[in-house]
DNA sequence: GTCACCTACCAAAACGTTTTGGTCAATCGT
DNA sequence: ACGATTGACCAAAACGTTTTGGTAGGTGAC
C-alpha cells in the first residue's frame, strides 16, 4: 500500500503480478486482456478495495465532475426568503441528476462579488433566472465553461443554452382563463427583478390587454418585498375610481398577500374579485380561499437544464436548445367565477 | 504555452527566466527568495495571466476544497416543500463562510441511495439535522472524512461535532411564555421524523408539564403532511372533552395551519387560544394574526457549522464543540394574552 | 521463409503542481 | 584562515492516474 495508506493501482497491479497499465485497462475496459487476466485483476481490485483516486484521473482527463449552480435571485437578496421553494425544488432535482450521471453540483453564492476561491475548477455551471446582462452567467462564459441556464439572458440572444417553461404562452393562459371566468379588467402585478421572466410576463399581459381592448393596469412590486408589499399593492388597486375584478401576480407571496388585504377590506374572493398566481407556491396552497397558480416544474426545468449540460460536456451537440418545459395549471377556489 | 493552451508553472519560470520550483515558492511565500526575482516572477505571472491548476495542487496536496452538504429532512421527502427556507438559509450561508474560505459547497442528495460518483472526493462534510443512527453521517465518517453536523445524532453520543440550539431550552422559554400568557393547558405538535430537534422538544415538553402540574397533551405529525395534517390534528384537539389553551407546534407550517383551523371553528386567537411556533417561517410571519415563533437563526448555524468544519481542517482541534446557537423568540399578535 | 497481422502485455511519458534534498557562493564567528 | 551558517536558487521526485508507443510471440497467407 502507498505511504498514504492508499490503495493504488501500483498496488493492485504488484497483488495481481501484472503492470499498472493493465488493470488500468480492465479498469475502464480500454485495451485487449485475457478473460483469465482480467478476471484476476478485478477479483485483486475488489479484494484490497481499490478505488481509484478521482483527482489523479481529473488532472490526467482535465475534468473534475463538478458543475456549479448559481440562483441568482437569491444572490440578489442574500438567500433568505422569497419564492424559496421553487429554488429548492429545482436545485435538489439538478443535484439529483448530475449525481445520477457522476457529477456533483456546488453552490456558488455570487461569484462576482467574492474572490473564486482557487480550490475549485468546474466542468460546466447552470445559472438560474439569470438578470438581463447577467455578470455571472457573463463570467462563467468567459472562463470557457459551457453553460446553461435556467431562462434565457435576453441581452444574451446568441446563448442559446437555457431551458424554461415557455412564460408568455402560459401568462396568456391564465390571463385566458381569469377572462372566460368573467373578469373584464384584469390588473397584473409583476416582480422588479430584470430578467426573463418578468420581461415575457409584462409584455405578454400587454399585447393580452390591447387585445381584449382593455387599459393595462401594471403593478410592479419588488421581489424581496413580498408580504408588506403584497399588501400596499393591494390597497392601492382597490381604491382606484375603476377597480380591477381580477389580479393576476406573478409570485405566489404577492398573489397571497394581495388576496389577505382584499378579504381584509371585504372583496369577496372569488365572488368580487379574482385571484391567480404565476408561480405556485406554499403560499398559493395555503391561502383561503386557495389561490390559482401555475406550477412551474422546477423539478422538470432543473433536471432538464442538467441534462442538456450533461449531454453538451458528452459532446452530443446535435440536441434541440432551448428546451420548454410545460407548466401546469392548479386551479383553486380562487378563480371560481366571478358575481 | 502547454499544448492544452493552458499557462502552467513552467510557462511562467520559462519567462521569468528562473526555475519552476522558484515561481512555486514566490507564489506560495514559502523559499527564500530575492525581492529582485520575487517581483520579476510576479510581474510575469500577472502579464501571463497565469492560474494555478487546483486539480494538480489537490493532486499534490490531497485536499480537494470540496464539502459535502447533506440535508436529511429534504432526502427523506424528495426536496419538495416543508419548512423549506430553514434549509435555504441555512446552505446558503453555509456555501458563502465555504467560497469565502476558498471552499466549495456540493449539495450531495441521499449518498446512501444512490452510488457515489467516482468523480467526487471531498475534504469534508456537512450533515443538517440527521436522523437517529443516520446512515449517512455514518457513510462520511466511514471514509474517514471530518463532518460536522447541524443537530446531533443521538445514537452516536461520540460524535461531538455539531452545532445546534439548544431546543430544550428554548422549547421552555416558549412554553414559559405560555405559560405567562395565562394558559394552563399547553398541547404540542411536534414531528416525526426521527431526529435531536423532535426528540429534545417532546422531552422538554413533558418534563415541563411535569413541573406545572400539567398533564401532557401530546400529538405527533408527519413533518411531510404540513397544511392538511394540521387541519386534522387541530379538529382532534379543539374537540377534546377537556381543550388545551394553547398549542405550540414545532414547525411554522403546522402551527399556522392549526391556527387556520381553530378560526375556522370559531376559536379565537389569541383571545380563547394561544398559537407558538418552535420554528419561524413564511407562514407564521404571514398568518393572520401572525404567530408568534423562534427563529432558529439558520444562517449563523450554518456558517458556524462550516467554520468549525474549517477549523478541524486546518488542524486547530482546540476549538470548544459542541457550540450552541441561540434562537430569538419573535412574538407576535397569536401569543398576545388570553382571555 | 517471410511478410503482415493479430493478441497480450508493459515501460515510460504525461497531466501540473509542491516538496525534498540538494549545490554554490557569500557571510560570519573565532 | 577555516569551518559553520545563511541566502538564493534548482533538479528531480512525488502525487495516482491514463495514454502513447512500443515489444514479443503466435498465426495465417502467399
Amino acid at each position: 500500500m502507498a505511504p498514504s495508506g492508499r490503495v493504488t493501482i501500483r498496488d493492485v497491479a504488484r497483488a495481481a503480478g501484472v503492470s499498472a497499465t493493465t488493470v488500468s485497462h480492465v479498469l475502464n475496459g480500454k485495451g485487449a486482456v485475457a478473460a483469465a487476466t482480467r478476471e484476476r485483476i478485478l477479483r485483486t481490485a475488489a479484494e484490497l478495495r481499490y478505488q481509484a483516486n478521482p483527482i489523479a484521473q481529473s488532472l490526467r482527463g482535465g475534468r473534475t465532475g463538478v458543475i456549479a449552480l448559481a440562483i441568482r435571485p437569491l444572490d440578489a437578496i442574500g438567500y433568505t426568503l422569497q419564492g424559496v421553494d421553487y429554488f429548492v425544488r429545482l436545485a435538489g432535482a439538478a443535484a439529483t441528476a448530475a449525481l445520477d450521471h457522476g457529477f456533483g453540483l456546488m453552490l456558488v453564492p455570487d461569484l462576482t462579488r467574492r474572490s473564486v476561491p482557487a480550490a475549485m475548477n468546474l466542468d460546466g455551471g447552470i445559472v438560474v433566472d439569470p438578470f438581463v446582462g447577467d455578470p455571472v452567467l457573463a463570467e462563467l462564459l468567459d472562463r470557457g465553461l459551457p453553460v446553461v441556464s435556467t431562462g434565457r439572458d435576453p441581452a444574451r440572444p446568441e446563448h442559446i443554452w437555457w431551458t424554461d417553461t415557455d412564460s408568455r404562452a402560459e401568462t396568456r393562459r391564465v390571463l385566458d382563463l381569469l377572462f372566460e371566468r368573467g373578469a373584464r379588467r384584469v390588473a397584473v402585478v409583476a416582480g422588479t427583478d430584470d430578467n426573463a421572466w418578468n420581461h415575457d410576463t409584462v409584455e405578454a399581459y400587454l399585447s393580452w390587454a390591447h387585445e381584449h381592448g382593455q387599459e393595462p393596469i401594471l403593478e410592479r412590486v419588488p421581489e424581496k418585498r413580498g408580504e408588506t408589499a403584497g399588501a400596499e399593492v393591494g390597497g392601492l388597486l382597490l381604491s382606484r375610481p375603476n377597480p380591477p375584478d381580477a389580479v393576476f401576480a406573478s409570485t405566489g407571496r404577492h398573489a397571497a398577500s394581495i388576496a389577505r388585504t382584499a378579504i381584509a377590506l371585504g372583496w369577496d374572493i372569488p365572488g368580487r374579485l379574482l385571484i391567480a398566481a404565476g408561480s405556485d407556491s406554499e403560499q398559493t396552497r395555503f391561502a383561503t380561499p386557495g389561490i390559482t397558480a401555475l406550477d412551474l416544474s422546477p423539478e422538470a426545468t432543473g433536471r432538464l437544464a442538467m441534462e442538456l449540460l450533461l449531454e453538451r460536456l458528452a459532446g452530443e451537440s446535435g440536441s434541440a436548445a432551448p428546451r420548454i418545459v410545460p407548466a401546469t395549471l392548479h386551479e383553486r377556489q380562487s378563480t371560481a367565477r366571478l358575481g
